[in-house]
DNA sequence: CACCCAATATTGATATACGTTATATTCTTG
DNA sequence: CAAGAATATAACGTATATCAATATTGGGTG
């Protein structure tokens, strides 16, 4: 018994007669015919019975058509989902983001990304970069993006960006006139930085410290969005890195911060990570690309928010 | 997209590898090998991810499992149905039948069958012999057995058996020392008939006036079975059909009442009738040969109603 | 590091399945 | 009674499923 058989017999109880049957089928009538005997003879009882050249189903044919019915409903789910996995309309998309891009910049790619595969399910969630680290390592999420070490760069699809960070500044501050903003301008200058065990905070301190100079930590904020918030009511500058600033300037008013570019250059390393041991879903892939391509713009046209109000 | 393809997919999630699919289908890996290949290639995506020569099923391999399972299942219960239908083990079974077997002929053997059958579901219904006719020709009926007409015995595979009435005498009555009975013996006697209108009843009354002797009828009754009772009790005789006196040594106690052959021959004429339009459902057929060869039993061995309780 | 083993992919040969055209048969219809 | 419609059968070509043999590659072992 195999699918071949099934569709000649469903034709031709739908139909009624071989003849029809095998137009619907696009097949020659012999063929159909021969089909249908081949069926009759696997399951060993007849389906039709044969009355002057006509065809009447057996109460028999009619139980089991219920039955091949089903059979061909579920069939069309399956091309269905096949269909829907081809146009990139099927699947879920677990997501784990670290704090700063996962308020603004992700949402906004994550919500272009749904108007263009509406079926697609979602879910974000913010962790700490470690914990993303963690939970894509046990295939929780199916794709993080996080701060990352080099090494952890190198496992599979996983790629890292170096975001040179920018010093944000109230818009009246003096050094807003400046292009470029260098340890030296900021010395005894109140800044707001992150708290001392991270990265970008040791990266500063080495900065200062190799050119001579203080750094004078007025505030200490775990993210970068509430530092903006300080430096918004002129508390003090910070260095934040490209996509916080750039996220600020899609929702905040302008002329209130001003961002520079800050010499010598300050990373934030931010890994875009897949599972190292389960295959990637196409979703996964198509939305890692899109995701991948939005950082590209920021690293590549830093102008929007260098020169943003202006 | 087809249903060895689905195999070979279905057995490679399953054991996890393609040489083990393979045994578990009784196929050499190869074989193995290429369904999958043509199936990823039917769909335009992959299903395994090839990574040191293992394989690794991708998310989108994990949605279509689901569903090809679910095929499989209904493809189980496709296969459960033929094998009811072919052990005679599945199907319904509508019988039509007329008053007098229906009551403990046809449910003894309908007993019988069904304990063979257990799976097979049946519906035994009570009607005039006119409204059995009527619903066998509208397909009611699978199954119907009735007084009927010689013309209509020949429809189809309906069949007619013409069975020789026999006389039911109180078992104290001095004719029942005879073997046979006649209608002069029973001129003027007391006697126990059916409606005027049934053909019974026609073709006794014409027996009778032939050779010139009065029917004496004393009590008329519907059907047959009642008229027993009032044989039982001695209020008269009655000219009876053979499977209703068959069904009344079966039930009743010996002693009361005893049944002689009665000459001329009067006949009912009770048809096995099938639906012509309709091939009927083995089940059908199969209960219906039963049925006859249950018939035949009485038609041949009336000594076991005929000198019952000697 | 060399070797072997295990797993998958590829290739070439072969048998079966499936479809076609042509034809026979039988029933219906004008 | 001839024509047409429906199914079945026969003969034949092609596609495909399967196998055996072999290549390829990675992991494990001495």
């Amino acid at each position: 018994m195999n699918l071949k058989q099934m569709e000649a017999f469903r034709a031709v109880m739908l139909t009624g007669s071989v003849s029809q049957a095998a137009k619907q089928l696009f097949r020659t009538q012999p063929a159909v015919s021969m089909m249908l005997s081949s069926l009759e003879n696997d399951i060993g009882f007849q389906l039709f019975e044969r009355r002057k050249k006509r065809l009447y189903p057996t109460p028999e044919a009619n139980y089991l058509y219920k039955e091949v019915e089903a059979i061909f409903s579920r069939i069309q789910d399956l091309s269905q989902t096949v269909q829907d996995i081809q146009n990139k309309q099927y699947g879920f998309l677990r997501i784990g983001c670290m704090p700063g891009p996962s308020n603004f910049f992700v949402p906004e790619i994550l919500a272009d990304f749904l108007e263009e595969h509406p079926k697609v399910q979602a879910s974000l969630q913010t962790r700490t970069s470690d914990s993303v680290v963690e939970w894509i390592a046990s295939n929780q999420y199916d794709l993080g993006l996080a701060e990352m070490s080099t090494h952890q760069s190198k496992v599979g699809r996983n790629q890292l960006f170096e975001l040179p960070c920018v010093c944000a500044l109230p818009a009246k501050h003096p050094l807003a006139e400046q292009e470029v903003i260098t340890p030296e301008m900021l010395d005894e200058e109140p800044m707001i930085t992150l708290h001392p065990d991270h990265m970008i905070f040791r990266d500063l301190m080495q900065l200062f410290e190799a050119s001579g100079h203080r750094m004078n930590v007025s505030l200490q904020t775990r993210f970068f969005i509430p530092a903006l918030k300080f430096v918004e009511r002129g508390l003090g500058v910070s260095v934040i890195d490209p996509i916080s600033a750039f996220s600020y300037t899609t929702y905040a008013q302008p002329g209130k911060v001003v961002f520079r570019r800050f010499q010598p250059d300050v990373h934030l390393r931010v890994g875009l990570m897949f599972p190292s041991e389960i295959p990637s879903s196409m979703i996964t892939l198509e939305f890692a690309d899109l995701l991948r391509r939005r950082i590209e713009d920021v690293l590549e046209k830093p102008e929007c928010f260098l020169s943003w109000g202006q």
